[in-house]
RNA sequence: CGCGGGGUGGAGCAGUCUGGUAGCUCGUCGGGCUCAUAACCCGGAGGUCAUAGGUUCAAAUCCUGUCCCCGCACCCA
């Protein structure tokens, strides 16, 4: 059997659901399938979910469930939703499956054979909720960097001889100029490894949940280590000859979070210790920004595609399909490779109207109009013109090198460079005026034009499935089988009868529901159910002694971007209270203002300088601090509750 | 001197590696067309390519200095 052109996406963790961010790279690796599957090649496009992990089990355990309950309910949910924005998967793993358990234990056990795994301890800081270790120095007043509760750990536990890869990953990368892409993202490894490799710890105490190291039940395979080998896994290694079929993966889609430290290091390292080969290409695309920020579900920045579709269609008129198809567009158009770019919502809007509804929805009506018109709803049996046949070729012949080097986002304004094309062929040609004067030259023209659009439909396909589907629908003909086939004439024959023209898009009334846009798509904050807290009772809140304060001095504290080191009197009391809170208020606002403090706080050293107490303040959407401030002055000291 | 990315017409970006008429999408102004979803096509205005120097016949592009912005990190008791 030849070998199957494998495209995998990270597989992800089971605590989240898919969004705008995580759906773009799982696009990218549908678009990338999509197409390589019209090209004749038979794809393997992988993608699952990571489900041991500790914090999976912790979570799982909070909502008081069974953790292989709650992981196959996630682990449904996306395969519910990856087919609900058409993504076309070709297998699905899961990291609790028995065949991704026996593909580690072997990857374990010949790593072991050769020498690659030995036995140390770790002594360390634990954060749970990131799988991470941290130095006592990285931590914050006893809690991770990102605020997390830390444990401390000391453990005996197996070590990968990662620095025995350094060199011969060097070279990897340098004889492969496509292992990693984009090139930045290359530099970046390479410097990274440069600073020396690392032996990294890849086992953890066994909580009940993961996989067991082989011969060492005590303990369980590092989430990381685990969840990499899933590519592996997928392909029928170790077990299934016909792995060979399918590994190396020709490209690996992924966000550049998870290339340097994992997919472009460690797992090539481990690659290379059993002796496999290594993928011929690592994507990290940058990220889709929503406002300044990276999309995640912590901070309540969620865009649901598909809520995102269902929006566009409530507000179009268009089909639920078109819609989804359209959410596929934008993310396809703007997919982030080297830079990341930025989600609004008015962008969104301007794409499908402009892109979509007036130049692709129109191009199509009018064209099909005219051929209504002008000869009867047939194609007619002409040569195409010289200017569309070289238009055709340059659209196709871009789009297929854009996909060479993984620009998704350059294919896909190719594919729409047809339609550009056309409507100013159209213009140029103005078949009315020739038909108008009987000439001959009618019937190329309108062919040509034909032809046109039965291109777009193919290029776009990967990109817009259903949106080609209804295309060729209207063009009389069956969706566009291969790549081969796209902007011959054979591919849109004489004589073909075209349908009346029907809008796909319907334009968006831009001036009138500018604003109404915003809400319905976005996600409401805090709202995943795991995140409620749990209630308190009166006398836990009575434990803090909230106190009305008055702001004497106010002086930014040295070395800090954030912190304000601020002296006030509470009652007969003098305190120093350090507060983050520099980026909006300067000190001049604040001398003599009255705020509210815990007055009952540990006090803490914060930059060096002591702090006896914090100040309350509402956290503003770009994450700044909202004073707050009695309605009227109250004597300093009083209590609040 | 923590690491990194960036400053190009009103907005968002390409071009920088491989110096040689500053390009694209949107907006704006004017015109055209009437086949079409008030669409489409053409043209204009608008840029000292952050800034100061250097190299060169020639610099957005190469070199050096400076300023500014944004991530990460540190820091939000």
């Amino acid at each position: 059997m030849p070998k199957r052109y494998t495209i995998t996406t990270p597989i992800y963790y089971v605590n989240s659901v898919p969004h705008i961010g995580t759906a773009l790279t799982t696009l990218a690796a549908d678009v990338t399938a999509r197409y390589h599957k019209m090209r004749g090649q038979d794809v393997f496009f992988l993608t699952g979910t990571d489900e041991n992990g500790l914090k999976v089990k912790e979570a799982a355990e909070k909502l008081g469930r069974d953790p292989m309950d709650f992981v196959n309910e996630i682990a449904g949910e996306f395969q519910k939703i990856w087919p609900g924005i058409y993504i076309e998967y070709d297998d699905f793993i899961r990291t609790t499956e028995p065949r991704h358990r026996r593909a580690v234990e072997e990857f374990w056990r010949i790593l072991a054979e050769k020498g690659h795994i030995y036995q140390g301890t770790y002594e360390g800081w634990y954060d749970v909720s990131s799988e991470t270790f941290f130095k006592e120095s990285d931590l914050v007043d006893g809690k991770s960097p990102d605020g997390n509760e830390v444990r401390w750990v000391q453990e005996n536990n197996y070590f990968f001889r990662m620095s025995a890869f350094q060199e011969p990953l060097l070279a990897h990368i340098e004889a492969n100029p496509k292992f990693i892409l984009p090139e930045s993202r290359k530099n970046e490894v390479v410097s990274f490894v440069r600073q020396g490799l690392r032996d990294v710890c890849i086992s953890r105490q066994n909580p009940g949940w993961g996989i067991p190291v082989p011969g060492d039940p005590s303990q369980v395979v590092y989430v990381w280590f685990d969840a990499l080998i899933n590519y592996v896994a997928a392909t029928g290694w170790p077990e299934n000859p016909d792995w060979r079929d399918r590994w190396p993966a020709e490209v690996q889609w992924m966000g550049k979070d998870i290339l340097t430290r994992f997919h472009a290091t460690l797992w090539p390292a481990m690659l290379l210790g059993v002796e496999l080969p290594l993928p011929d290409t690592l994507v990290g695309h940058a990220w889709l920004l929503m406002g300044g920020e990276k999309i995640s579900k912590s901070k309540g920045n969620v865009v649901a595609p598909m809520e995102l579709a269902q929006d566009l269609a409530d507000r179009s008129g268009c089909e639920g399909a078109v819609a989804i198809d359209a959410v596929r567009y934008y993310m396809a158009s703007v997919m982030p490779f080297e830079q990341d770019a930025t989600f609004t919502y008015e962008e969104f809007d301007l794409k499908y109207n402009t892109h979509l509804a007036n130049d692709l929805g129109n191009a199509l009506n009018r064209s099909l109009a005219m051929t209504h018109k002008f000869s009867s709803g047939q194609v007619p049996d002409a040569q195409i013109e010289h200017d569309a046949v070289l238009a055709i070729a340059a659209a196709k012949q871009g789009f297929e090198s854009s996909m060479v080097a993984f620009r998704v986002d350059q294919a896909t304004e190719h594919a729409v460079n047809v339609i550009r094309f056309l409507n100013k062929y159209i213009d140029t040609r103005a078949p009315w005026a020739l038909a108008k004067n009987n000439d001959p030259a009618l019937g190329a023209v309108l062919r040509s034009m034909l032809l046109c659009l039965r291109t777009a439909e193919g290029l776009v396909r990967p990109i817009m499935p259903r949106t080609a589907d209804a295309i060729a629908a209207q063009l009389g003909v069956a969706p566009t089988a291969s790549w081969q086939e796209i902007g011959t004439e054979s591919s849109l024959p004489a004589g073909t009868s075209v349908l009346q023209p029907k809008p796909i898009f319907p334009r968006l009334d831009l001036k009138k529901q500018d604003k109404v846009a915003q809400s319905p798509a976005m996600e409401t904050p805090n709202s995943p159910p795991a995140t409620v807290p749990d209630p308190i009772s009166i006398e836990d809140f009575l434990k803090v002694q909230l106190r009305v304060a008055r702001i004497v001095e106010a002086e930014p504290v040295e070395k800090s971007d954030k912190l304000m080191k601020l002296q006030v009197v509470i009652g007969e009391e003098k305190r120093q209270i350090v507060a983050g809170i520099r980026k909006d208020y300067e000190p001049i606002d604040l001398i003599g203002r009255q705020i509210v403090v815990v007055y009952n706080l540990k006090p803490a050293m914060l930059r060096g300088v002591e702090s006896q107490g914090m100040l309350l303040a509402a956290t503003s959407e770009d994450g700044g601090a909202i004073l707050l401030q009695p309605d009227r002055e109250a004597p300093e000291g009083t209590k609040v509750k």
